[in-house]
DNA sequence: TGATATACCTTAACATGTTAATACTTGTGA
DNA sequence: TCACAAGTATTAACATGTTAAGGTATATCA
């Protein structure tokens, strides 16, 4: 006989998407209002937090494949809210960086983001939170593991 | 100031996102062999579990919007893996069931599925491994706390 | 140095996610 | 019964996910 899948109600990759479409739901609500996307609010936030990036570097950080990255550079440099220019040195290379108009929509929607963070940090309790976090870490294939 | 951010290296978004990136990654090799998509692969799931289902039964089941279930039902119809009719006493609703080659394909990887699954519990252990599930339920929208 | 491998990035092609508009069917209430 | 609301499904439009192919620039090594 076959051998037993897990009920979809239990499974792991189902659990994860639907996880994420409960955490996404009121993140979408708010970027609703400043029409970008979700991906190009984790490009501004990682821009935002680590400063100039070179495309490589931004792409492992935003987790987003390289080819979204382009369309996504493309869609944000006609916003005028990244810059993008080739490394001198090495012309493979390009560095990414915020602009003010972007920084400005960063800072415009900390205050809501922050407090949907803090939302769902006290649905679960903080304790679980944190461990619902390390747990998801341990999942990650880039994870030293 | 600012409100502060929490780092994106500890934001719940992204770590889904990459847990996600994790897990479905031998899942997607296992169907790159057999020529459908995860998504494809999750609709064949539900219908093997639950049998002949209607289309919004269906769609939820399978955590799919809609739009994306009409158009994987086309594509699984058109490779003969599953079967569509409309509903005779309520014109508006339509039944779809899975073939039997559908089913071929889900017997023919359940053994194989079944071991990632197993991989993954052994990672996390089997206690986490539930715990994570727990968590993960309790972000689901539809979950109903 | 010159062929070849690597690295970085873009483009293409197809599938899906997401929202909005549309069509058809059924239910409701005046 | 007739206008209108609600339910079910499709289509459209745009953005992203994913894999593969292509293009340019740098590194490597015989």
């Amino acid at each position: 006989m076959a051998p037993k899948l897990p009920s979809t109600s239990r499974s792991l990759p189902i659990a994860l998407i639907r996880a994420r479409e409960g955490v996404m739901l009121p993140i979408r609500d708010m970027l609703g209002e400043t029409g970008i996307t979700e991906q190009q609010w984790r490009v501004l936030r990682v821009l935002s937090e680590y400063g100039r990036l070179d495309a490589k570097t931004l792409a492992d950080r935003s987790s987003l494949l390289f080819p979204s990255l382009t369309r996504i550079a493309t869609t944000l440099r006609g916003k005028g809210l990244i810059t993008q220019e080739r490394d001198d040195v090495d012309r493979r290379r390009q560095f990414i960086e915020i602009t003010a108009a972007g920084q400005k929509i960063i800072d415009d929607n900390a205050g809501h983001s922050a407090q949907i963070v803090a939302e769902f940090k006290a649905k679960l309790g903080a304790e679980d939170y944190e461990t619902l976090l390390d747990l998801l870490a341990r999942l990650d294939p880039n994870s030293p593991d």
